[in-house]
RNA sequence: GCCCCCAUCGUCUAGCGGCCUAGGACGUAGCCCUCUCAAGGCUAAAACCGGAGUUCGAGUCUCCGUGGGGGCACCA
């Protein structure tokens, strides 16, 4: 099933309407490592389908997030590549054929019933505790006079015809068969009033035409999957391997993060979006192995991890299919790990624009120096200056229980006192500091 | 209300019937190293949700219950 010898073409495709999220990043990882590692493509699509919920400035952050962390796309809005447009919104027509397809071949019809009739019956389902569903009113409308109407700007929608009897079975690779009952389907939009298609309809158009082999997608998808299942059996397609994320949770466990969840993280230096993370004092080799980690494993005993790593060691097969908690002291960790495997010179240059956003201007030999005693110590980028921005006043004001321990004899304290002996020791480098 | 998914230490997890007196990591506590703070090393406390089966044998398979999560839009 993940057979790695065939080169896999994965895609992310993130609707533009808010930052990138740990849980976005995180599927943006698994689909960049599985395509690195068969040698095959990383596709950005955008799906903006939706006019109301977009958000100006979500696609740059995207793409700069997925820069920062390094798992830029090889094909995309940005990239281009064989398969453009990589932007729903100007991929219409597209969609529209196909659900015309699908109406030609019985699989989908022409729907005429206003919003508000739909409210009015939606309304009374809730009331009478039935699940509420479509009640199948245009399903039986002879589809010749329908597209006629259609034809002529009648206002419509595109509806999907869902069995009514028996059991429709999709395939997961990480959960096996997921059957449900074909009576609780609904006979979903595909084509909105405005023409546009919904993500039902153009997520599987373009994962189709854009040779998607494998998609990883969040678990939220996990009810509407078998609808998607019988859209891609309608067409006549092949389907790729459905690979549903499980949903990350709050720290406590308990509940996935919401919007109030991600203020109250982000005041305590706790970043859920990825532009954040390089304002605390995050470095991507970090972030990257963190992610991985929620919700896949290596073995019993490995868990530090580069990028390079990750494309050789990653496997669909590992992939945990139960929610998982955010750890983020577990970020902190990882962030000092691979903080300390940095070249002193690398940490060096990651240090600097935090001490010249604080005022100092170190030379590079001095700042190799202080590096060099700060790296063992840093958890956080954000603690540079508080550490080792002594290192560079010209004068600095000790306070006397700062450096001497209580636990000192005096003669002992005593040998501490002049400066250069403290910054010697501090350094472990040569007095001339 | 209906549908779907999930279930091992506080958290992330290993475990794919005997290797489990359940292993690792974070966090916590203690010790060692040490002129400080770190880093590093060692140690400790800490888990198989419950009940029925299947089996010579179940954390591992099945069913039921319970708990948690997700979904039921002309949003994705």
């Amino acid at each position: 099933m993940t057979n790695n010898t065939q080169p896999a073409r994965v895609r992310f495709a993130p609707s533009p309407t808010g930052y990138l999220h740990i849980g976005g990043a995180r599927t943006a990882l698994y689909d960049y490592l599985l395509a690195r590692q068969t040698g095959g493509s990383f596709i950005f699509r955008l799906e903006d389908t939706d006019q109301k919920r977009f958000q100006e400035d979500a696609e740059e952050d995207i793409e700069n997030a997925l820069k920062w962390l390094g798992i830029s796309p090889d094909e995309g809005p940005e990239q281009g590549g064989p398969h453009a447009p990589y932007r729903q919104s100007l991929r219409k027509d597209i969609y529209r054929a196909e659900a015309e397809k699908l109406i030609r071949n019985g699989h989908a019809y022409y729907c005429f019933c206003t919003p508000e009739r739909l409210e009015k019956v939606r309304a009374e389902q809730q009331q009478s505790n039935q699940t509420p569903h479509y009640d199948g009113t245009c399903r039986k409308l002879d589809q010749e006079e329908a597209a006629r109407q259609a034809a002529a700007g009648e206002p419509h929608v595109i509806r999907f015809k869902a069995p009514r009897e028996g059991q429709t079975t999709g395939l997961d690779a990480l959960r096996g068969e997921i059957t449900v009952e074909n009576s609780t389907l609904d006979d979903i939009i595909l084509v909105k009033s405005s023409g546009l298609a919904v993500y039902h309809l153009a997520a599987m158009v373009d994962d189709h035409l854009m040779g998607i082999t494998h998609v990883f997608r969040g678990s939220e998808w996990l009810p509407t999957f078998p609808i998607h299942v019988l859209i891609y059996r309608a067409l006549g397609w092949e389907e790729p391997v459905w690979v549903h994320l499980s949903v990350l949770l709050k720290p406590d466990g308990k509940g996935k993060m919401s919007k109030r969840d991600t203020e109250l993280a982000r005041e305590q230096g706790y970043p859920i979006f990825m532009k954040d993370m390089e304002e605390l004092g995050y470095i991507p080799e970090a972030v990257i192995n963190w992610i991985a980690l929620m919700g896949w494993s290596y073995d019993d005993k490995t868990e530090f991890f580069t990028l390079p790593e990750l494309v050789d060691k990653f496997s669909v097969e590992k992939l945990n299919p139960s929610p998982a908690a955010i750890n983020f002291s577990k970020l902190d960790h990882f962030n000092g790990l691979h903080i300390r495997e940095l070249d002193v010179e690398d940490f060096a240059q990651r240090i600097r624009p935090w001490f010249e956003k604080a005022g100092y201007h170190p030379d590079a030999e001095k700042l190799l120096k202080v590096a060099a005693t700060l790296q063992t110590r840093t958890p956080k980028l954000t603690e540079v200056v508080d550490m080792g921005g002594f290192f560079f006043q010209d004068e600095i004001e000790l306070a006397v229980d700062r450096i001497v321990n209580p636990k000192m004899s005096a003669a002992q304290a005593a040998k501490l006192m002049p400066l250069e002996c403290v910054l010697d020791r501090t350094a472990g480098q040569p007095a001339d500091l």
